[in-house]
DNA sequence: AGGGGGATCAACT
DNA sequence: GTTGATCCCCCTA
C-alpha cells in the first residue's frame, strides 16, 4: 500500500496501452467487471491524477434505477450516444458522479465509477479538496476517492466534464492497469438505490482499503 | 409553477 | 440506523 508504481502520468499522454472505444462497446456489465484495476487518468489543470479502479457498478437500459430507463432527456442523452464518453451528473445538492458510456451507439448503458485507490497526484488531489466547500476526511491517502462523490472533488469532475470522450487526445482517459486476481474480484448488489436494488450490478477489489463500502448482501467471486 | 426525490457524505444517536 | 446540507432534474398540472 502506497508504494510507487511508476510514472504513469508521464505514460499516460501517449502510451499505447490506452483503452479505446471498442473496450467499452461491448455489454454494460462485462465492461463494469473488466474495468477494476484500470487507471483512470486526469490531466486537470492543476496537475495530472491518476487512480486504479477498485470499485463500478453497471447500470442499463432495461434497469429501473438507471437514468435512461424512461427515456433520453438532456440529463441523460449522452447515455444513448456512441461509447466511450463520459457521464457526469449533479446529484443531492452538491456532489457529481463519473460514469462512462457502454454498449452501440443508439443503447443506453453505463458504467458509474464509485472509486479508485490514488496512484499518482495526490497533492493535486489535496489541493481540489482544499477548494471544496464541505469539510471531508482527507486523513487517509487511500481514501481520498473511496466513494462516487468523493472521487469526483478529487479529480474536479463537474458539469463541464459531461459528455466528453474518454480516449486518446483528451483530457480524461483509461489506461490498462495491474491484472487483478480473478479470487479478488467480487460482485454484489449496488450501493444508495432503491429501484432494482437487488440486481448483482456491482463490482469490486475484495478487501480493498479504497472501496466504498463492502455493502449489504454476500459478495461473491465471479469468473 | 410547484414539489418530491436523488447512483452522497459525514456526523450523530 | 438516522439526519442535515444543498440544488438540479423531471413529472405533474
Amino acid at each position: 500500500m502506497g508504494r510507487n508504481i511508476g510514472h504513469y502520468g508521464t505514460m499516460a499522454a501517449n502510451h499505447p496501452r490506452l483503452l479505446k472505444p471498442s473496450f467499452f462497446a461491448r455489454p454494460t456489465l462485462t465492461v463494469a467487471r473488466e474495468l477494476l484495476g484500470q487507471l483512470l487518468v486526469h490531466e486537470s489543470k492543476r496537475g495530472i491524477i491518476v487512480g486504479k479502479i477498485v470499485e463500478t457498478e453497471g447500470y442499463l437500459a432495461d434497469d429501473p434505477a438507471c437514468h435512461a430507463f424512461k427515456g433520453p432527456t438532456p440529463r441523460c442523452a449522452v447515455m444513448f450516444g456512441p461509447p466511450g464518453y463520459s457521464y457526469v451528473y449533479f446529484t443531492y445538492g452538491m456532489y457529481h458522479c463519473f460514469n462512462v458510456i457502454t454498449e452501440q451507439k443508439g443503447v443506453a448503458g453505463a458504467v458509474l465509477v464509485r472509486a479508485v485507490e490514488p496512484v499518482e497526484g495526490v497533492k493535486t488531489i489535496m489541493k481540489n479538496f482544499k477548494a471544496w466547500p464541505k469539510n471531508m476526511n482527507t486523513s487517509d491517502p487511500q481514501r481520498l476517492a473511496s466513494g462516487p462523490g468523493k472521487l469526483c472533488v478529487a479529480y474536479g469532475f463537474d458539469r463541464s466534464h459531461n459528455a466528453l470522450p474518454v480516449s486518446k487526445g483528451s483530457p480524461i482517459r483509461i489506461l490498462e492497469g495491474p491484472t487483478v486476481p480473478p479470487r479478488d474480484r467480487v460482485i454484489a448488489t449496488r450501493i444508495g438505490i432503491t429501484q432494482n436494488a437487488n440486481a448483482p450490478y456491482r463490482f469490486y477489489i475484495k478487501a480493498h482499503p479504497s472501496v466504498s463500502k463492502t455493502g449489504p448482501a454476500p459478495a461473491r467471486q465471479f469468473p
